[in-house]
DNA sequence: TTCTTGACCTGGATTGAGTCCATCGTAGGA
DNA sequence: TCCTACGATGGACTCAATCCAGGTCAAGAA
């Protein structure tokens, strides 16, 4: 995530104080914050930064593709930033406990022509449910 | 469908002519309406059923397992009355048209006991995006 | 059929997530 | 150092969904 800042600014994006302190929220592996979990912890450091602006940048790296939204429950949305490792993702019924994780194979080759109603698929996303340890 | 009354019925259910009008609504292969969809559909029929009674009326059918919840985009959830019939679903990036599909094998397969972290899987949830031939 | 009652429905207030916008501030080039 | 266009702010607003107090009615009992 060090070099993501490195990159960003490759892209002519302005680097700020604001846009450093959400970037390094999100660094680390099984991330999935909420927008406004994102602002709590930047508020942290940076007392004075606003959720819009959370809400700006945390768009702004989804569209750079640097950042992936994932929506497991139907409320808020959450970041995670792992988009540069193709992964699905698996989720405790009990508490909502979200971890990365790897299926075999690839799921888009699992759509036969028949079932793709004229469709150009580009994308799959996968949502395992089940407890996990400690809810069971 | 129009034997999901007459189960409900035997289920306890005390048939009132908003519930069954929430039902009426639901009827149909690739429906996917949103709450507020069906409350409005709902009101051409019975004009003063109000949003809690369509809400409170979704939530049960979706206890009882006889409706799926769908949520294809960040937005308002989609409610799915095909859920006798497992399947999973492929989405217009374009227009968010919504079409009921059936990949071949069991995807739950597809995930090794390694990348299960201890968890009881049940479910998977796969959404396929792509773009329509009306909006290619 | 009428009565009774607890489950059901209503509409308005409320919550929660997210967006919009006018204004102020500042990163980075000249 | 100065300028200015891009970025940040925060308060108002939208949209989906839930809550709640009070009125209504489906279905079993008599």
């Amino acid at each position: 995530m060090s070099d993501l800042l490195a990159r960003l600014r490759g892209r002519g994006w302005r680097v700020t104080a604001q846009r450093r302190v959400v970037a390094e929220v999100l660094d680390g592996d099984h991330v999935h914050l909420t927008a406004d979990e994102v602002h709590a912890r930047a508020v942290e450091r940076l007392p004075e930064i606003s959720r819009a602006t959370v809400y700006n940048t945390l768009g702004e790296l989804v569209a750079l593709g640097e950042v992936a939204e994932v929506s497991t429950d139907g409320r808020a949305k959450r970041y995670d930033p792992n988009a540069h490792h193709p992964h699905q993702h698996l989720v405790c019924s009990g508490c909502g406990a979200i971890r990365d994780v790897h299926p075999i194979g690839d799921p888009l080759a699992d759509l036969p022509a028949g079932e793709r109603f004229g469709f150009t698929v580009s994308e799959v996303e996968v949502t395992y449910r089940g407890l996990c340890p400690s809810c069971r």
